[in-house]
DNA sequence: TAGATTGTTAATCGATTAACAATC
DNA sequence: TAGATTGTTAATCGATTAACAATC
């Protein structure tokens, strides 16, 4: 019942799948559906039934109708509230190059609440551009800058070699948490949260996969 | 003993956590290292160190040895044959806007065993252009290209309403292993493996954190 | 030798899945 | 009403962590 519902109570692994939930819910309200099942909704997105009804349950602020299934819209404001979907938060972004620039171009973050507002860079020549609407700071302002502008989420997205020292200046300027696209592992206090977005990892886990399957058949 | 450790015998926890093992060893070995405790790799990497013990001696072809831990080298070569950084595996990507120019120009998939053969998109702008040396071919001939080449793996970097027709064509020229950057749920054959890069789900988890550690300072 | 570090067994934890009664 | 679908308890699974004897 209550309407209070927070982000702490909900576990790692339903918070993680809750964004595919909203995207499906999304869809079928679109397709001017009122409500869904969980059954259906485990069969679309290839989840298994029980594990669906345990996370809808958990999140929704109205319970599921025995036969009916959850009010779609309902649900989609459930999901917004808890990952903050509805308060957008500012962040920066470190690194102006291919992924970078491409990351700020993809425009899509702001649905999912996040709201770049600065990027920085130390190439004079990317220094003052202006990409999809985002200008590109040198990065000697860093610190400066993220403290006036109060940003408590920072991206990196510079080489390797380069991360820690920016993950540290991002700190300082009191970012308290990191979404980390450089193959590295940052060290940062404690009080700080971090991503990594490591795509060696992911690679390496659908080669598994690809080689589970591979063998199988053999 | 043996020198036949296979990645199927590896769990998947395991197997996401060998690329950092990876850079971290090929980084020790750069500084002149020999040889590497688990206690010292756990340190730094900020992992448990049962943890990191049990990784290693899983994967290791020479056990470690008590007082001086592990060999470098041999784990390096055994990580490199697990996770077959040794024999590369060809890939195509297709989508080749902001997102796939930038996975395309990253080029340090190779590093990871991921060699991209070819591009492919449906902008007549971008198709018989060359991006860091991989070409550009229409989206048309993507089936028959793929199939020609014998291309396992594919990379889907499209807008998500394109997404699931790319992974039926990829499907069709007899790809097995689908990396997907678009945000929806792809159906495949089940004997097709799919990893999806949700960069949502990555925001949302770390979202999570933050307001945990917000929370808890209140 | 002494002790740092290994390998392994057992305990714990978190997440998934199965079973089933409650109910719109 | 009948039955589809919910909510919840218990069983299972996989992964992490703790404990400790073995050993270079």
């Amino acid at each position: 019942m209550g309407n209070n519902k927070q982000i702490q109570n909900v576990s790692k692994a339903t918070i993680g799948r809750l964004p595919a939930y909203h995207r499906y819910l999304k869809e079928r309200q679109g397709a001017g559906e009122k409500t869904v099942s969980s059954t259906a909704v485990a069969e679309d997105l290839h989840l298994n039934a029980v594990q669906v009804r345990k996370d809808l349950s958990e999140i929704s602020s109205v319970a599921g109708k025995p036969k009916l299934g959850f009010d779609i819209s309902e649900l989609i404001e459930d999901i917004d509230r808890i990952l903050g979907y509805d308060n957008v938060t500012d962040a920066v972004i470190v690194g102006a190059g291919g992924l970078g620039s491409a990351l700020i171009g993809y425009g899509g973050f702001k649905n999912y609440g996040l709201n770049i507002v600065a990027a920085f860079d130390n190439d004079p020549e990317r220094i003052d551009q202006v990409l999809s609407g985002v200008k590109v700071f040198d990065s000697n302002e860093l610190v400066k800058l993220v403290r006036r502008l109060n940003v408590l989420i920072g991206i990196i997205a510079v080489p390797k070699a380069a991360a820690q020292g920016v993950a540290d200046a991002l700190v300082e300027g009191g970012v308290r948490a990191i979404w980390n696209f450089a193959p590295v592992h940052l060290s940062v206090p404690e009080n700080v949260a971090v991503k990594n977005e490591d795509m060696a990892a992911s690679l390496a886990i659908l080669s598994k996969r690809l080689a589970e399957i591979l063998y199988n058949e053999k």
